[in-house]
RNA sequence: GCGCUCGUAGCUCAGCUGGAUAGAGCAACGGAUUCCUAAUCCGUAGGUCAGGGGUUCGAAUCCCUUCGGGCGCACCA
């Protein structure tokens, strides 16, 4: 391995800075990390600020530059990597000997040396990604995941890690209660042969529309009734409350009211005991001495308006007991409250039937779960996405309830309000079992988590997963901690945001999804309207259908990685599908230039090529370009920024654009040269076909 | 209320551990094709880096604060 320009540069730095001021104390890796890129490449390739010696040599910076210029000078006269320094300022700068560095890069990248994976590192490292629902649809919004999962497994693997790829799939929960409720109870129609996982993401859909209390009533409250107002007296120690006796229609009771605004005789709006309002439930209370049974509401807490101040008067003709749900039904005289009840009945008992392990419905599960799988499967083989191990929420659960068992047990859980959980330094206690002993999703998570360290051995484990989920990591790296688990340390929550649409979140409810197979479909129609079909007759059909889908992965994956990941995507469709500039087809197209370009150029001889003779502007700055590859892909891993090495391979094939528009190679002056660019162009290919594959987009030969 | 995150050109965004004149893409305008693929290249125009303080020789970058978006915060996943 060659030292690094900068490493160079700063070893010549620090003997003349030596010389000059024998009392600084700093190596060579401290001068290194000051030296820049300048800011104009006009000045050169590498900068040193002499600000930094300032304090310690106690001189104006400017006047150090000066005072070191000549010795650095002298130095460099011996130094075959270096062209030439010079001073500007309180700058040094050094320009970088490109035909020494293309001698050197050049060969390296065309054997194969310079591109291919690093040497393998001890340290085994888990990514876990896309992590799917099943009997949900598949969009837009899950591919952002499995390109960043999947970028950083190929980058990771580059860089000599052994990497397990895996995924953990949702597949037990109310969601799919949910849709194999309404598979049983309310779906007519032929179960169609094609597409069966979008299918149960369609019904799942359909279930939450009937679910949607909203959809049925402007007061979706289940549990509050109409109550008249019987007696209404004052509290006896706090004079801002009234005790009030309420009319149920069956039976009375006695509720303390904070509002105002009513009389006796009035119609109210009375939650009962059990019942939810503002996500809360209602629980007898001790009101400094007097027991208060349910509630009264206010306009706010039905949401009909903003008054949280004064209760909510009906009108005298609305019959006690009621529902409120009836009272504001969207269609009159409909039994919404009772509707509604009875659905979420059956789902509940979907959900035990499944809990339970019924016969008939787990053989449902089953098969329907199976209709989802083959669809991710078929997903991740066309974006060429591979997993090393699935694991599976419904394999996860019991193990996971008895961890915590055995962990409140050693006393490291606590039990808290009738649930057990972890009290955490700085963080919100973390449920592990709820009041009814089942446990929760951060309680799998904890035996996913031992699961990975014990039977897959990792030091490391990288959880791909949306922002919003932040606090919930926290609180699980910090009980494994807790637990003892030394990798916990080494665990990473990968957080990144959100795709939404240009006209607000993704929501199944709204309808307002982008499914994979309509986004597979409509890039693969734009894509050949706009720029295959030209090609066709001349190309085989079989040829364009392959470029097409490698430029619809292209499009989707650069899209996604192309952007700081803790940022939303603003998703839309028309933009991603037409767009030209900065985009992965860009990276591509300049690949498959420089593939054209080495079909024509014939035989040349690869060792006595005269890289000296590679003196344009152009081939400078691409040369430049080249040699940071490795740099880039290690520093890209060491942030889990794949958005880094977009960048850098976009520059790349912009260096090669420019290149290619000023400096023909087919069309050079002299054979020699036209042997030098050759080379360089067929580097160039090389690493953009290597940082395109990092990316997991497949080149084109041409395009 | 507490926490996390974002605010940079008309739009979408870069700007890594503070460094020289804040950069791309799209959109706008003007050029380049007898010449290796015009999905390209070159040029012009476009900025109070949300506002205000502070640290520093130097701040888009670090600290404090205000404003404004987004997202979390005990029986959902």
């Amino acid at each position: 391995m060659t030292m690094s320009f900068e490493h160079i540069f700063a070893k010549h730095l620090l003997a003349v800075i030596q010389a000059y001021h024998p009392e600084f104390e700093g190596d060579v890796d401290l001068v290194a990390s000051w030296v820049e890129a300048p800011k104009d490449r006009e000045l050169g390739d590498l900068a040193f600020p002499c600000f930094r010696l300032a304090k310690p040599l106690r001189k104006p910076p400017a006047v150090i530059a000066a005072a070191l210029i000549d010795g650095l000078r002298d130095v460099v006269d011996s130094e075959p990597m270096i062209a030439e320094v010079s001073q500007v300022g309180p700058y040094l700068n050094a320009r970088i000997n490109r035909a020494g560095q293309a001698k050197s890069l050049i060969p390296q990248i065309m054997d194969g040396s310079f591109t291919k994976p690093r040497a393998r590192i001890d340290h085994r490292v888990m990514i876990e990604y896309s992590q799917p629902n099943t009997h949900k649809a598949f969009h837009v919004g899950h591919m952002r995941n499995v390109a960043l999962g999947d970028a950083l497994v190929r980058i990771y693997r580059w860089c000599g890690f052994p990497v397990v790829a895996a995924n953990y799939i949702g597949d037990v929960g109310t969601h799919i209660a949910k849709c194999l409720w309404y598979l049983e109870r309310h779906f007519s129609g032929e179960i169609p042969e094609q597409h069966r996982g979008e299918f149960l993401g369609t019904l799942y859909f359909k279930a939450t529309e009937l679910l949607d209390f909203d959809l049925l009533t402007r007061c979706p409250l289940l549990g509050v009734h109409v109550a008249q107002v019987m007696e209404k007296d004052q509290h006896p120690s706090r004079p801002e409350w009234t005790v009030v006796t309420l009319d149920l229609g069956h039976e009375t009771c006695l509720v303390v009211c904070g509002g105002t605004g009513f009389e006796v005789g009035d119609r109210v709006a009375y939650a009962s005991l059990g019942s939810r309002v503002g996500g809360r439930v209602i629980e007898r209370v001790d009101k400094d001495g007097v027991l208060s049974e349910g509630m009264i509401l206010s306009g706010a807490e039905l949401g009909l308006n903003d008054n949280r101040e004064a209760v909510f008067v009906l009108e005298p003709t609305i019959s006690v007991g009621t529902p409120i749900a009836d009272v504001f039904a969207r269609k009159p005289n409909e039994n919404v409250a009772g509707t509604m009840q009875q659905r979420l009945n059956e789902v509940s008992e979907t959900l035990k039937r499944l809990e339970s392990g019924e016969p008939e419905i787990t053989a449902l599960w089953q098969k329907t779960k199976q209709w989802s799988m083959d669809e991710f499967y078929e997903i991740y083989q066309w974006l060429d996405c591979h997993f090393d191990h699935f694991f599976f929420e419904s394999d996860v659960g019991d193990e996971g309830k008895a961890m915590v068992e055995e962990y409140l047990q050693k006393g490291v859980l606590v039990r808290s309000q009738g649930t057990v959980g972890a009290e955490l330094e700085g963080l919100p206690f973390l449920m592990l079992l709820k009041s009814d002993g089942t446990g929760l999703y951060a309680t799998k998570d904890l035996a996913l988590a031992r699961r990975k360290f014990d039977e897959f051995g990792i030091d490391e484990s990288i959880y791909v997963v949306d922002v919003s989920q932040s606090l919930h990591f926290q609180q699980v790296f910090k009980t494994l901690e807790l637990m003892g688990f030394e990798q916990a340390k080494q665990c990473y929550h990968l957080a990144y945001g959100l795709v939404v649409l240009r006209d607000g979140k993704m929501s199944s409810r709204a309808g307002n999804v982008i499914l994979f197979s309509q986004l597979r479909e409509l890039l693969d129609q734009r894509i050949k309207s706009e720029f295959l079909e030209k090609y066709r007759g001349d190309w085989s059909d079989r040829e364009i259908d392959d470029a097409a889908h490698a430029i619809a992965i292209a499009t989707i994956k650069y899209g996604m990685l192309n952007q700081d990941h803790n940022r939303m995507i603003v998703f839309d469709l028309e933009e991603w599908t037409s767009q030209t500039g900065n985009t992965g087809p860009y990276l591509m197209y300049a690949y498959a230039r420089t593939q054209s370009i080495l079909k024509k150029v014939g035989t040349w001889d690869v060792l006595s090529a005269d890289y000296t003779l590679l003196s344009h502007e152009a081939e400078g700055q691409l040369i430049d370009q080249l040699g940071r590859f490795q740099d880039v892909v290690a520093s890209t891993r060491e942030g889990h920024r794949p958005r880094e090495l977009c960048a850098y391979l976009y520059d790349l094939a912009r260096a090669f654009s420019r290149m290619f528009d000023q400096c023909s190679v087919l069309r050079a002056d002299t054979v020699p040269l036209k042997a030098a660019r050759a080379n360089l162009v067929r580097a160039t290919g090389e690493i953009l076909a290597t940082g395109l594959h990092l990316l997991g987009i497949p080149p084109l030969e041409r395009m």
